[in-house]
DNA sequence: CCTGAGCCTTGACACAGATCAAACGCGCGA
DNA sequence: TCGCGCGTTTGATCTGTGTCAAGGCTCAGG
């Protein structure tokens, strides 16, 4: 139970790695610190569910680093991923009780949480916050309706090169890579996530991925512990 | 050519029929006012295409009555549903250029609008503006995610069950019926349209259909037209 | 009246992906 | 060192939907 090495969490909002592009990217330098007054961090290990469906919910927050999963589930336990939560997400509703899904950390995780009600409360008054708010949750809906097709109409082949190409969008946008040569990057996911999140079974994920790693456009790089968690997609 | 007999728009916000449900709910009378200044009513046959998606959007607005889908299509014509647009919802994102969806009248549609400009400086300054779109921002989020379950683990005919209930629930919440005995409600879809929406062919629409209906659960009321737009759902 | 256009139903068949089952490889603790 | 657990791979088989095709019903127009 030793805190994680990469774990260390950030102190002052100012340099904070997500600051321009969290909740509270358009807050000024007083905002911020209106928000640290009711601002802690908390960190998951890999695997540990941050918030039951149906729990009662006293803060929201944003990802600091790590990745997390939004799932839900049904009584007969078939269950669907509805959301990835990667840095600098937000997670929690403000003027909703409960959580409607699941939230569990799928890697080491460390979230910025605000206490619910003050963070409420300060929204009324700061627009720089509820407009931030607005726009990320437009882009989140945007997200969830291109998901829909991905989940309606894609076969498991497409769905997996969606998959991988949202995950290789969003590292990019993090990271800054340079864009030449072959495009590498961690894919922190174990085929059963995977599947929750195309909406297929592991077996279908695992074939699939075998059989494009062959024949070209997507090589798996063995250069690592666990070989299929780090890709190298070329194309 | 000629205006639907219903399609005869309402002057008034104040006395509004989705007054209390719309983005302009929250409103106070002199609010309502301002935006009357920018305001204009649309009105659209069954069929019609209201936005072609990529199209730059002059407008946002509601739905005042009638029913209208937001669809996306992948470049070989594969189609899916991403929302059924229904009295009270908001079409058309402030802050941006274009639509990314294919909005069409699936039924006479009429629609209030607001100039996009005027309506995101409105927005700035309105609270209760910003506020009551960001609140149907999460429902709809809500319902994306809700509906990725539908389309990632729902067998067929429990897909026709998900899209029927939801119906009926808009129905019963906009009508406010009388909760004995048997719920009847209108569905105006084609076969195809609900395919779309539940990622299923036409076909398969239909053929479940039919058997559900033989076995219970769901009956076909053959008083109207069109017998099986008009369903009858006992349990 | 007939005709054609939409929309819906039904049938036969094919196939993508699910299901069930076995076995592998790797890390970890005893 | 061994054995165990976990994630993964691979195989054999089954099945729910898709696909292709034909035919029916209802309405509008000539």
């Amino acid at each position: 139970m030793l805190k994680d090495k990469n774990a260390v969490a950030p102190h002052a909002c100012v340099d904070c790695p997500i600051r321009h592009r969290a909740v509270c990217a358009r807050c000024e330098v007083d905002e911020l610190e209106e928000l640290e007054t009711f601002k802690y961090y908390r960190t998951f290990e890999a695997g540990q569910t941050v918030i039951w469906s149906g729990d009662r919910m006293d803060f929201v927050g944003s990802v600091v680093s790590g990745i997390g999963t939004l799932t839900q589930t049904m009584e007969d336990g078939r269950t669907q991923m509805v959301g990835l939560l990667l840095p600098s997400d937000f997670v929690g509703r403000p003027g909703r009780e409960g959580s409607a899904y699941d939230v569990v950390a799928t890697t080491d995780l460390v979230m910025c949480c605000f206490r619910k009600k003050p963070f409420e409360q300060m929204m009324l008054v700061t627009p720089h916050l509820a407009q931030r708010l607005l726009e990320m949750t437009l882009d989140e809906l945007d997200a969830a309706r291109e998901w829909m097709l991905v989940l309606g109409r894609k076969t498991a082949r497409e769905k997996i090169a969606s998959l991988l190409s949202i995950i290789a969008r969003r590292d990019a946008s993090l990271h800054l890579r340079r864009s030449d040569g072959p495009i590498v990057f961690d894919l922190p996911l174990t085929r059963e996530a995977m599947a929750d999140y195309l909406g297929l079974t592991l077996e279908t994920v695992s074939r699939q991925i075998s059989a494009t790693a062959d024949h070209r456009p997507l090589r798996v790089d063995s250069g690592d512990a666990c070989p299929s968690r780090r890709c190298r997609v070329s194309s």
